[in-house]
DNA sequence: AAATCGTTGATTGTTGACAATGCACCATCC
DNA sequence: GGATGGTGCATTGTCAACAATCAACGATTT
């Protein structure tokens, strides 16, 4: 059962479909997808309003579409929405970090649970690989890719699984994380992952005892904390909705 | 700044607000929360066909507002969408309820780790109190009141953690659960828990040992995946879209 | 008879215009 | 001067019509 190892990821999630679907893709789901490129890209920084009629012209759809796609970024933990009032990239806060790294600590446990004991031949290498093409943007200092790989790297364990409401709820993490890690990015610059920061977790990952990868989880996710957590302490940014048309 | 004063309605979800919001409901949320009612309720069953402008006619509202209802439904796992084909109501599988109790067996963990320690007078009276609701509505054998008594019951874990991704992410199963409980009440009428269901599980959660209470959590969702399952696989649902418009 | 291909009806995707709402500013009043 | 109430404008919510797409049906061909 060679499952989810070598995923390239073509089309999205066909949730149920074991049928071939080769869907055109519609604007909606064009625009979620450039919207939220934008959003953890940079471009458009937490806090910032976004205005429909701007983005629709942005994106060169009609309203329709696109608020359809805000819908979808609500969901997924980007976007926050007041009715009747105003739309806005997702605010950054010292408490949503502790939440997403506890529960994520609760999360991948579990998923290394699930796979602990059918870590083949197959898992273990691409584990490797996966923190070698890590190990390599960071070296490049693409801070870009450097998340990109780095949550690749995590995302191995939960596509393992093959839980797949499991692999939406970390879904629903990732983006929330890759909003932050874009903001501390953008703030002090480089500043990613050590080149060394996954050596125990390998290590953990392709040992025989469960109980220290659990402890090395919660080792990992409480750096991950205090990371994050410090960053945004040190630049406050007071990203209350003040005027109409501010940008934070 | 005088205006809509005079509207006493209940808010929705204020999901960050400290301040006080009375946001004039929108027919989009109105919709939402009707046909949710109406998918979870069984009006309309699993793997039916959710024909927009039919829904549009029903609700008396235009297809914008329902589609965006619609879009909710979906990230919220209760239905399901092929584009330019068809919206359906999210089918029955196996697999789901495998995933369902087993993810919630590790969220329903996590929070009681979060909460073991702060477990107050309030939360074990509020834990009896939500327990004899439950049995109420199960002598009274109103099926419906029974899941939501049940849901509520476990729910007051997730509420005392204070954990809004993890209510969040509770919620996004509690959907799905419903869903499955409540087409097993229309296949099997009075098929509810049985009265004593959480008797050891209210034990261990007022006691003081927490390995009890995770072999606890196992064992009840053990049972709650054996019950579904088996039910699941009593009625093959064969809920395999064939027809343009088949109701399955 | 079997397979293929065009046709047809239904359904979703998209658009632009109109209505409802809320915030900010400014005039007014105490 | 500070608070209060009115007004304008930006923004979101809603609607109805149009276009694109798909699946099933039937005619046609081999």
């Amino acid at each position: 059962m060679g499952r989810g190892v070598t995923v390239p990821d073509a089309n999205c999630d066909p949730s149920l479909s074991a049928l071939e679907r080769i869907p055109r893709s519609t604007l909606r789901d064009q625009v979620a997808e450039r919207l939220r490129a934008a959003i953890l890209g940079g471009d458009i920084p937490p806090g910032a309003p976004l205005v429909e009629i701007a983005l629709s012209e942005r994106f060169d759809v009609s309203r329709g579409p696109l608020r359809e796609a805000l819908r979808q970024l609500i969901e997924e933990g980007l976007v926050v929405t007041v009715p009747y009032t105003g739309t806005y990239v997702a605010p950054l806060s010292v408490e949503d970090v502790r939440e997403i790294y506890s529960l994520r600590t609760a999360l991948e446990t579990f998923a290394f649970e699930l796979i602990w004991d059918r870590r083949d031949r197959q898992f273990r290498s691409e584990l490797v690989r996966r923190n070698a093409a890590l190990i390599a943007t960071i070296d490049a200092g693409d801070d870009r890719a450097s998340i990109d790989t780095e949550l690749a790297f995590h995302g191995l364990v939960y596509e393992m699984t093959g839980h797949r409401l499991l692999q939406r709820t970390w879904h629903g993490l990732r983006g929330r994380l890759q909003l932050y890690w874009a903001a501390h990015h953008r703030a002090h610059g480089r500043r990613g992952p050590r080149r060394d920061s996954h050596d125990s977790y390998i290590a953990a990952a392709l040992g025989d005892d469960l109980a220290v990868m659990r402890a090395e989880i919660v080792e990992h996710m409480r750096r991950g904390t205090e990371t994050t957590e410090r960053f945004l302490r040190s630049r406050p940014p007071v990203l209350g909705k003040s005027k109409r048309g501010d940008i934070t």
